[in-house]
DNA sequence: CCAGGTCAAGGGAGT
DNA sequence: ACTCCCTTGACCTGG
């Protein structure tokens, strides 16, 4: 069982600016227009070295699981990588960091943004949603990383528009339009409010269709039962991923460390011993301490 | 260095 | 109609 964190290690992201190591480096649209798409280039590359050490840094730390930050590339959709200024620079880095989580055993995944709506059927947003995913699969293939749900591009339906039938039915039309890189890599994680998608909701309306496995998120599980309780949900999240590891989110509510939050935003640490039912799966833990409530469970609960 | 205000995208929920 | 939140806070400006 791998156990993984999301995007940022904070020990070495919570450094002074000039030794800080992150990939998350980004701009706001008046520094995007003023500066041009070379100098989103040179920090996706900056980006794409700090990829390099956070993979060090986790190999060296025991963590073989870690989903890689969507915004390596900032304003990606008003490019194509391929016509970077430093693209040759980054593709070489790139392959390094995926041939050293080949060496390493790190399984790798993405999580795009809650602005992919492969469910809508306005043209300039599907449009745009397939330019972010086919991105996130270029990266992937840039990197020599497996064409399977083992490195996984995971998103969510996007939408219900009212009537999650109809909606979900336009996602799985639209499935189709993807390229292979990222077909092959797709999963879809069940949502926190009763209105969209739980883990049920996606079997029978995606995965049977399509056959995109389920990333079954226990906390929004909670939000979300589609009328079955945690462990049926769990075994039939995982009974899509045949002979890949699947992936189960875990966090917990932020109500148990702050108080006028709300009920479904993260907390900094996780307490409980997870319930994964004697389930192999690996874990991606969504806490705000990232690593270091991974770290903080392994000691209180992993130990011996 | 720091604090405070601001920030692409789509949909949903709360006000 | 407006604001906040979501995968992941980070950027920018003025002091």
């Amino acid at each position: 069982m791998r156990m993984g964190y999301a995007c940022i290690v904070t020990e070495l992201n919570d450094l002074p600016k000039n030794q800080r190591v992150t990939t998350n480096r980004s701009m706001i649209k008046k520094t995007f227009t003023s500066k041009g798409v070379d100098y989103a280039s040179e920090m996706a590359l900056l980006n794409c070295r700090d990829l390099m050490k956070i993979l060090i840094w986790n190999s060296q730390n025991q963590f073989d699981f870690f989903r890689m930050s969507s915004n390596m590339f900032p304003w990606a959709s008003e490019y194509n990588i391929s016509d970077l200024k430093h693209f040759e620079e980054i593709a070489s880095v790139l392959k390094e960091c995926g041939d050293f989580a080949k060496d390493n055993d790190i399984r790798l995944s993405f999580h795009p943004g809650p602005f992919n709506k492969l469910c809508s059927s306005d043209e300039r947003i599907l449009k745009n949603t397939i330019k972010d995913l086919e991105t996130h699969g270029e990266i992937m293939d840039l990197m020599g990383l497996s064409r399977t749900h083992f490195n996984k591009i995971n998103i969510h339906v996007g939408g219900a528009y009212g009537d999650r039938q109809k909606a979900s039915e336009v996602f799985c039309r639209n499935f189709d339009k993807l390229s292979d890189s990222v077909k092959s890599r797709l999963t879809v994680e069940n949502d926190d409010r009763a209105s969209l998608y739980s883990t049920k909701d996606l079997f029978s309306m995606i995965y049977e269709k399509i056959g995109v496995p389920i990333v079954h998120d226990i906390h929004h599980h909670g939000f979300c039962t589609g009328g079955i309780g945690q462990e049926e949900a769990m075994k039939i999240a995982i009974s899509t991923w045949g002979k890949i590891t699947p992936v189960v989110h875990y966090s917990e509510s932020r109500t148990k460390e702050y108080e006028n939050v709300k009920e479904n935003a993260h907390s900094d640490y996780i307490y409980e011993k997870i319930e994964c039912f004697d389930l192999d799966v690996d874990i991606m833990v969504e806490a705000k301490k990232k690593e270091k409530a991974v770290q903080k469970y392994r000691k209180d609960h992993l130990s011996s």
